[in-house]
DNA sequence: ACCGGGATCATATCTCAGGTACTGGACGCT
DNA sequence: AGCGTCCAGTACCTGAGATATGATCCCGGT
């Protein structure tokens, strides 16, 4: 995209938003476990930076959800399942309007690359390829909220993403759950293709609240106990 | 909502939200005007406190879209075509949710109260009394939120209905588009009173975009210019 | 010996004032 | 007029201090 012959310098970005996304990313890769402690300075002396920072940051993942306040402090979400719920029928929500969207205003090459990643989730699906199926999952969902062509949207759509994929109990529970969602996604990516809106929205919430039951189920399966 | 004897006490709330909740109000009544600068010396030397608490509360705001960054610092979000489409796109989205929801799980007492809303707002347009229009229809809004049962999206409609009351050009720019949206309101009411989920998302969908065209022709009528 | 209650402490958030870096414009010089 | 320099205003970050609250321990009563 960028032709100029210098390449532009790569300002540091804020102290805040390399905060946000070292929290974020350690609590989604599980590095702070469901239910840890995570106090300001405790986190400003680990990234040894000011609390300031490490405080702004930590109220805007307590806004989308990443931790909720607990006696003395914060500590990263534990699912429950009403989190789970909420969280999930909220995404469904979203996720229903963005492929709407999508089907209407995508662009050919958005189309192509949707059904590709669509069967490249099948493939690795079937291959009981974990990794590379989340990939390909992200990816698609996050395609599918480009191609909205709503800032707005899109934004919320991934603090949802984020915030459904750290309260699954566990990676991938289940290949043959895999296997179901891919073809889901290919179903899905087939009507954005063909321009089917409403067919492509039922299609999605169908699938997110699909995943959701998948969800609730290796929830209540794992932690029949705690039931404040 | 709450019977308990002993009310709970009024505990003193944070700065930062004290701060967010005083520009907030300020911008939606417009005593800060679209396109008026806003910084965080300025605001805290306005009213009397720290910088920090009012930095964290810009910073809600912006993520929010209240507040949008300039060259050299922050100002309240000027309408435009893209911004109205999408705030009003994410709020019919996150509406619809919850309108389904809401016809699933509402309690009787909540759904009396939407028809009663929907009738008091219908009422209030027909008498051309605007403040009471707007009052039940935003009570109308919320009581939906509420009766879905869920308070991501609860939160998240919240925040969007601030939004798009910000963007909208000026307050009830014709009565008999209020009539119309009133009629709407009672429609909605009715379909979550007999459960109709299917209908009663369709119908509130249907109804924000609506009001959306409409602040969108009174936007572009009023300022044809700024092309940019 | 055990239990209940209150003072004390430790640790967390919350708030503050100050300093730094950067940006955009105004001003003066050539 | 064009260009370099200075200046005012801004967000950003720091470190320290104020404040609140759960946890701990001690002690007297049963």
């Amino acid at each position: 995209m960028n032709a100029s012959p210098l390449p532009f310098i790569d300002r540091p970005e804020n102290l805040t938003d390399r905060v946000l996304r070292a929290i974020r990313d350690s609590i989604v890769d599980r590095t702070l476990s469901p239910g840890s402690r995570v106090s300001e300075a405790q986190v400003a002396a680990m990234l040894n930076v000011s609390k300031t920072p490490v405080r702004e940051a930590l109220l805007r993942l307590k806004h989308v959800g990443l931790v909720e306040p607990c006696e003395r402090g914060l500590q990263v979400v534990r699912p429950s399942v009403g989190a789970i719920r909420d969280a999930y029928e909220f995404r469904a929500g979203l996720e229903r309007t963005s492929s709407w969207y999508a089907a209407n205003r995508a662009d050919s090459r958005e189309r192509e690359r949707l059904v590709h990643l669509a069967r490249q989730s099948l493939k690795a699906a079937e291959a009981h390829e974990a990794a590379a199926f989340r990939r390909h999952d992200r990816d698609f969902h996050h395609t599918i909220a480009a191609a909205s062509r709503n800032a707005v949207l899109a934004q919320s759509i991934d603090d949802a993403l984020v915030l459904t994929s750290v309260l699954r109990e566990r990676d991938v529970p289940a290949s043959q759950d895999s296997v179901s969602c891919a073809h889901e996604h290919v179903s899905i990516a087939q009507a954005v293709l063909a321009g089917q809106a409403e067919r492509a929205a039922q299609l999605m919430s169908d699938h997110v609240l699909h995943v959701m039951s998948i969800v609730l189920a290796a929830h209540t399966n794992a932690e029949p106990e705690t039931s404040a």
